[in-house]
DNA sequence: ACCGGAAAATTTGTAATACAAATTTGTTGA
DNA sequence: TCAACAAATTTGTATTACAAATTTTCCGGT
């Protein structure tokens, strides 16, 4: 009745908590399968069972030769379940398509429940966009993703945050190519920090309808230059 | 450059579509891994590496000199990544809001999208619940999930569908509440049922904006049966 | 001293075999 | 018929071995 629990499971959990607890951070190597084994007094299949788990939920990557590695933050097993092709046109206009349903209502709530501390938190972030305009495009991503990660986090539902959360990998392919590198590109980023920046004024005036109204132009905008993006993207 | 594929991958990549294309159904026992070895050719480590992923991934289930047999569909990792008391009043709130925000955009898409099969799928659901209206509650949960997913599959957008297959059991709750049993419950189901055959209409009507302002009539109602309950509820 | 590239060492992936442990099936005896 | 025991099945773990990919070392040439 108790002894039920296989030895890979109690060696994955082991090195769950080794993960978790941050003795192993993202980058890092783990020790050697060998290694492992001595050090849990275990044969290198229950390790392998083990490690196997942990691979199989995206936490760590081994490489044949290589060796095994703590995996970047990749909470997005949507991808996954979803058999999307991470640059398929149609997937990414699926995915617009919830943004365009879920960001303007985030922007609502936002408005209406907003911290202090969180409204500096985006105004941190659009004053860094400003000051930073020279910068590369990939400042770029990182920034924007940062500001409507903390419009979602302002909502106070974390079932919106945890959607989100989901999705982020995935957001990021549309920046990707609304923000696509071009002979426009500067006037591109300047409109788009111009919608940030009327989103944010309307959740500071705590004004959900307005927020809303601006985010929906704001989609508005960039579902122009993604349309135009994709026409030149299919044959 | 291109067999960088681990067997064991192909292996369960195979087993996942047997499994998602129903040749595998939940509760059914997988061959022995001896069997599938010989099945495919490869070494049993392989075989067994390839149902360690799909263990990980909640499909299966293995017993020590049992088998392995297909999970029930257990989908709803939500749940344990959002900390959420299964009866926790503010869960239910902010799951009810994501369903506002959600279902009238779902019931727009799919007025726009459905198939004529969907739609005679959405009406046989309905049907369905007006012949057998004197069955127990038990068969209105279900029923209920049926409309509405139905609904949400004639969106035709994968995400969608995979975030609302993600809220599903959450999605029970509140109908649990909202159709909870008392002295007005049949009154509240034929309600409930007028307002999901005005959903039903706007969608075979191919009226989205109609479709949309049924759907939010409906959770209005909803709503209200919920703030109603809930008062009752906490302390 | 530096660079390129081959050789060696390291490390994961796969295989074959064996046995342990748990479950299922079959069988026997009362 | 049923219960207990035995046998067969099947997954879990261990050991050994080798293949395949990567990383490291080292050596020769410029």
């Amino acid at each position: 009745m108790s002894k039920k629990e296989k030895i890979s499971q109690i060696i994955s959990r082991e090195l769950l908590q080794l993960i978790e607890s941050g003795h192993y951070l993202p980058g890092d190597k783990l020790p050697t399968e060998m290694e492992l084994s001595k050090q849990f007094g275990v044969s290198r299949i229950s390790v392998r069972e083990a490690l196997s788990v942990l691979r199989a939920s995206g936490l760590i990557t081994s490489r044949q030769g290589g060796g095994s590695y703590i995996e970047e933050n990749t909470q997005s097993q949507i991808l996954r379940s979803i058999h999307m092709k991470s640059d398929d046109v149609e997937s990414i206009r699926h995915l617009f398509e919830m943004r365009k349903i879920l960001e303007p209502e985030a922007a609502y709530l936002a408005a209406t429940r907003r911290t202090t501390e969180q409204l500096s938190s985006m105004k941190h972030v659009l004053d860094k966009l400003e000051y930073g305009s020279l910068n590369a495009e990939q400042n770029h991503y990182t920034n924007d993703i940062a500001f409507h990660r903390a419009v979602i986090l302002a909502t106070h539902n974390p079932v919106m945050i945890h959607m989100m959360e989901n999705l982020a990998d995935l957001y990021e392919r549309t920046l990707k190519v609304t923000l696509e590198p071009n002979k426009e590109l500067k006037q591109k980023r300047e409109s788009v920090y111009q919608e940030h920046c009327r989103i944010y004024e309307a959740i500071e005036l705590e004004e959900p309808e307005l927020a809303k109204v601006q985010s929906t132009i704001h989609l508005r905008n960039a579902e122009k230059k993604l349309s135009l993006f994709l026409q030149n993207y299919e044959i």
